[in-house]
DNA sequence: AATCGCGCCTGACGGC
DNA sequence: TGCCGTCAGGCGCGAT
């Protein structure tokens, strides 16, 4: 599910309930994720102050002074900000108990998510070092697809879901920032024109802005941190769209697999 | 070095 | 109603 405007927007509404609070509690129902849920998280944790909530890529960190909780949805995995007593549902496997009396609860059906612990600067634990570059960042640009998409044979739909070339581009939004730049996916990535590269980054800028400003897209499990869902699914042109008109030409959309992976597209705007 | 396919899980949905 | 196959927003791993 939860692709970069979903982590962000989840982000933003954590902030403001975390910064500054102390972990009272923290409880495991159930450590199975993607990595087991590190035994130490609680001990660590607990009794310290949440310095602030940062995103990198696809992963959300809680700052501690002592380490930081590395958080993962996966992608079934939602967060939710809840008062404490809420007695838990199914799936719902981790809490961060606050002293405000609210917590933040991890819910993950498939549990491919994670939540993991480190006392190192977390851009030096294995899961982000090797990230590539923010997609919003300004370093992010035709210059630099220019550079990392050389000689690349692989579709350039698998490209920018590579997070060693772009960190926190997922299927929905692959498809979507290709749909507004007008190239087609299955393009070798190795062969767009340096001025369509510019173009592309600046649609997925473009893209990825409007989606965090609607909330983001809420398929199905998706919620905002009080139980909302994003409205970006309304502005989807492509992503699960099939057989509907494009907006610009009339063509109807169309659903191929590439890299494994469900991808939406017009034919006759994506060259 | 780059790319491909697999597997990790649960749940929803369509066909029979 | 139930069973079965297919598919789903991610991502690391081993094989090629």
């Amino acid at each position: 599910m939860p692709e970069l405007p979903e982590v962000e927007t989840t982000r933003l509404g954590l902030a403001p309930h975390l910064e500054g609070r102390a972990v009272s509690a923290v409880v495991v129902r159930e450590s199975r994720l993607r990595w087991p849920v590190p035994g130490t998280l609680s001990a660590e944790l607990t009794g310290k102050i949440v310095r602030n909530v940062q995103r990198r890529g696809k992963y959300l960190l809680l700052r501690a002074d002592n380490g930081t909780a590395i958080l993962h949805l996966g992608m079934s995995g939602s967060l939710r900000i809840i008062p404490a007593d809420t007695i838990p549902e199914k799936h719902d496997h981790v809490d961060l108990v606050l002293d405000s009396g609210l917590a933040l609860r991890l819910n993950d059906p498939r549990r491919f998510g994670a939540v993991l612990w480190t006392r190192d600067e977390p851009a030096d634990h294995w899961l982000l070092t090797d990230l590539g570059p923010e997609p919003l960042d300004d370093e992010f640009d035709g210059d630099y697809l220019s550079r990392r998409l050389k000689g690349r044979r692989a579709a350039i739909k698998a490209s920018l879901m590579n997070s060693r070339i772009v960190a926190g581009i997922g299927n929905i939004y692959a498809s979507e920032s290709l749909y507004l730049a007008g190239i087609h996916p299955k393009r070798a990535a190795g062969r767009i024109a340096g001025a369509r590269l510019g173009t592309l980054a600046s649609a997925v800028k473009s893209v990825l802005q409007d989606a965090i400003r609607a909330g983001g897209t809420t398929l199905r499990d998706f919620t905002l941190v009080d139980g909302q869902p994003g409205y970006f699914a309304q502005h989807l042109k492509v992503y699960d769209q099939e057989g509907e008109p494009c907006d610009r030409c009339g063509a109807p959309i169309r659903n191929a697999v590439i890299a494994q992976r469900a991808t939406y597209y017009c034919v006759r705007c994506q060259t």
